[in-house]
DNA sequence: CTGAAAGCGCTTACAG
DNA sequence: CTGAAAGCGCTTACAG
């Protein structure tokens, strides 16, 4: 029983065509029958049908944000402050954006011409194929690393140096033995942090060594927390710790704590990225900072661009990161 | 160019309907016939066209998710954490979810026939006013309080019970003059927390006093962080604070490191929701529990209910809280 | 400035 | 089991 164009032209004695031009705002309608569609418009209280609309005009004003899946991650401070700037980006536009959690709602979101572009969030290999996301003929933005090459425009931190300028401050601070929390290697991200640490250990003539090394099987810090600080326990050796988000470095300094580690007095940590929250827990996180909100409003402007048809230069944007003194890094203790 | 159903009826020899009738899993095609389509299906990679469907059917598969705009919340864990309750629930519909944060999205949305029914995240009635609410006709289901006899069903924490047992569990670890952060009192969530608080003060045979109250403008950590710091400091007669939201309790955490308050020795610290985060800060936060999963979980039924024009019969939805003793109270000393 | 008509991609009685 | 046809609510040439 919903009211259409149709309704307001009966009622207002006009053509559904003039009725579509004052609505759409398209010229070609005089003052008074403008007037006139108006005012049944209001009295009718006519609400338009954007699918109507858009399936003549070939588009659904919707853009698909498709979130990794496996543990949930909108919990990870990343994630939302990315969408933030996502958020913020599509608000000056008419765009609204669809969640993603499953693969399921992939499916369901992104085959059934649903949405007009999506972006992908730090999407795994192992979770997205290629071959799948090209064939469904979407304009996709992916924010943070795909593959070393993938086809699609990317926006992203600068990880592996950002790793890098973490490591160099520790070694700054006197520390000779630095270990290294790392996310799932399937995702790039975990791989360029590696990457970062391992070339910057060596390049300062230290010794790099996988027993340094800890892996989480998710950015999650409830993940293995028990492992951690068994792991903390047998490498005492290690005076600080470089974390390849700062979502790990809160559980680090969580199982630190536990095992009777002061921070940063026997332990330094460092986190990656930077989210609000970060400097706002006690002790504040010394980290690596980096521009998320603009991550995500430069992902949907370069989006919005390929939509209107633009051709994109660069396909790849990289946000540059800058270390963050704070209260979780110290001079080596003697 | 992309292919319809027109395509794959004509490259198969078939009707139209009898393609339709094997996408949506309809009775009346036979064996062969639906062997044959599906193979030219596969061959045309043919992508139903959700938009279309939904014009003739009256439904979109959508459903909005409006959270609060003003300072953007979506980086308060219990947003997050109730969000991932309202995706787990939607996943096993058919339905996706498309967020909303400010005014203008709002309006869009809603305005437009986009989507088929709403979620509606702790709503303040200044923003979003009744009137206009039932004026778009949606079902609509609200997380947290809206306005005290809201005509839309709704599920919440028991905000009130909540915040007695707070101040409750202070009172028996010896505090006897308890302090309250609050979020801004438009917010309903507010106001019941706020008479929580006073009415166990009384019944305590305490004394309740608005001085002993800081409020804060947003729900927010940032905000206000210097304001708070000076409370502190004037009302160092206060040894306890319940707070009406974690994230107001690891402000408070913060301010008062910050003028030299060591937590749970010179204050304890309560919070209230119980967000993942509060379990993996150091120290680890006393807080009162609810269930912010299953609450987003119970609204997304409720509201598919509605959509499958089920009558519900509750219209209030209540989820019991309780105290969980962590790291930030302590008994009080003398 | 205005309207009749075709068409977007689908579903669903209706008739065979 | 199968198909022709009407219709969902819109937009847009086209003709006046």
């Amino acid at each position: 029983m919903t009211v259409s164009m149709k309704d307001v032209a009966l009622k207002a004695g006009v053509s559904i065509a003039s009725v579509s031009r004052v609505i759409s705002g398209k010229p070609g309608v005089g003052k008074e029958t403008e007037k006139k569609i108006r005012e049944v418009m209001d009295e009718l209280d006519y609400r338009p049908n954007m699918g109507a609309r858009g399936l003549v005009m070939k588009s659904t004003g919707n853009i698909a944000i498709v979130i990794p899946r496996g543990t949930f991650t909108l919990n990870n401070p990343f994630f939302s402050t990315v969408l933030e700037g996502i958020a913020k980006g599509l608000d000056k536009t008419d765009y609204n954006m669809v969640m993603s959690f499953t693969s399921l709602q992939q499916k369901r979101l992104l085959e059934t011409q649903s949405v007009d572009g999506v972006i992908l969030f730090a999407p795994r290999y192992k979770e997205l194929k290629l071959e799948w996301l090209e064939s469904i003929g979407l304009p996709i933005v992916v924010i943070g690393s795909y593959l070393e090459d993938s086809p699609f425009p990317c926006v992203r931190p600068n990880d592996e140096m950002g790793t890098k300028k973490a490591v160099e401050e520790l070694y700054k601070l006197g520390h000779r033995n630095i270990g290294f929390i790392n996310g799932p290697m399937d995702s790039m991200h975990s791989v360029k942090c590696l990457r970062g640490y391992k070339n910057t250990i060596e390049s300062l003539n230290m010794e790099y060594t996988k027993n340094n090394v800890f892996e989480v099987g998710e950015f999650e810090i409830q993940a293995r927390n028990q492992d951690l600080e068994k792991f903390l326990i047998e490498n005492s050796r290690i005076t600080g710790f470089v974390c390849s988000s700062d979502y790990l470095a809160i559980g680090l300094i969580k199982a630190a704590g536990k095992v009777g580690l002061k921070i940063p007095e026997d332990l330094s940590v460092v986190g990656l990225d930077d989210v609000p929250l970060s400097s706002h827990i006690t002790p504040a996180l010394s980290t690596v900072h980096v521009d998320l909100i603009g991550i995500g409003k430069r992902a949907s402007a370069i989006l919005i661009n390929l939509l209107k048809g633009k051709q994109i230069r660069k396909k790849e944007i990289v946000f540059e990161m800058d270390f963050i003194s704070r209260d979780t890094t110290g001079i080596v203790k003697d």
